[in-house]
DNA sequence: ATGACCGGTCGTACCGGA
């Protein structure tokens, strides 16, 4: 089974390149991020073969599944979630080939010292909960999307300039070990090329041309999927060229279990 | 060349992204 995870900025903006992309690469689940749109266009997708669900809010979050190996018990949001004041499309999950697939998109936290720094560790915090009966049932279980949250100084372009920000923090970096300990596995990509797993370049300033990029787009697997994995890698080559998303996918090649 | 912000919005600046 492949399985892809990408934050595609707009869905509706990048409706073209998602197209192709599926075209080309052939993946058998998406989990994909920041949609930005309430009306998913289900409709093209489908033609390639998809069952699409979605949850969209309107022009902020947004995030689906798509899956040519079935698409079952679809949960938009998770028990307990955190909202700001209410909760937000930030998380959908779903059985396909036999695997509970969640794609997340955590929130981004602005600055330590806004209230959403506070709400984006609750989140976490909340996701972890929620979690924690899947693993405990042993049930094949991905966690998928951008987590906002660079796992380690290695995971961002400089160290020394995030120091302050968000992405980096202690706290952050506790609730992903969190996770880990529930018994989730990272999983991570091959960069392609250069020795940067990065997932995400600012726009500005030819940050992707110098590489200067961060890894905040993570797989978190159970271990059996983790066991599963025979390749994983960044797809590079989508964060090129015109209108692309500042975000490139991952992939991960699962053997049959 | 991968080439130097982008998407969305009751907009024509500003918010959010990270």
């Amino acid at each position: 089974m492949r399985l892809a995870t990408w934050n595609v900025n707009s869905v509706t903006a990048r409706l073209p390149r998602l197209l192709d992309w599926l075209r080309t690469t052939g993946p058998d689940v998406v989990c994909l991020q920041e949609t930005k749109t309430a009306t998913f266009p289900e409709a093209e997708v489908a033609e390639l073969g998809y069952e699409v669900a979605a949850h969209g809010d309107g022009r902020w979050n947004g995030v689906a599944l798509l899956s040519r190996v079935g698409l079952a018990d679809v949960e938009r949001g998770f028990a307990g979630q955190p909202g700001f004041p209410d909760p937000e499309a930030r998380a959908i999950g779903a059985t396909c080939g036999g695997v509970r697939v969640w794609s997340v998109y955590v929130p981004n936290g602005r600055t330590i010292d806004d209230p959403h720094y506070a709400y984006k560790l609750n989140w976490l915090a909340a996701l972890r909960d929620a979690l924690a009966p899947t693993l405990a049932a042993g049930t094949p279980l991905v966690v998928c999307g951008d987590f906002n949250v660079a796992p380690t100084d290695s995971d961002v372009w400089d160290p020394a300039a995030f120091v302050g920000s968000t992405h980096v923090t202690a706290e952050e970096r506790a609730a992903l070990v969190a996770l880990l300990d529930l018994g989730l596995h990272d999983v991570v990509p091959e960069p392609m090329k250069g020795p940067n797993p990065f997932t995400y370049w600012d726009y500005r300033a030819g940050m992707f041309h110098k590489d200067m990029g961060m890894r905040i787009d993570l797989v978190y697997a159970s271990k059996d999927l983790a066991d599963r994995v025979g390749r994983a890698w960044i797809d590079r080559e989508a964060r090129k060229g015109k209108g692309p998303s500042d975000h490139a996918p991952i992939i991960v090649e699962l053997t049959s279990g």
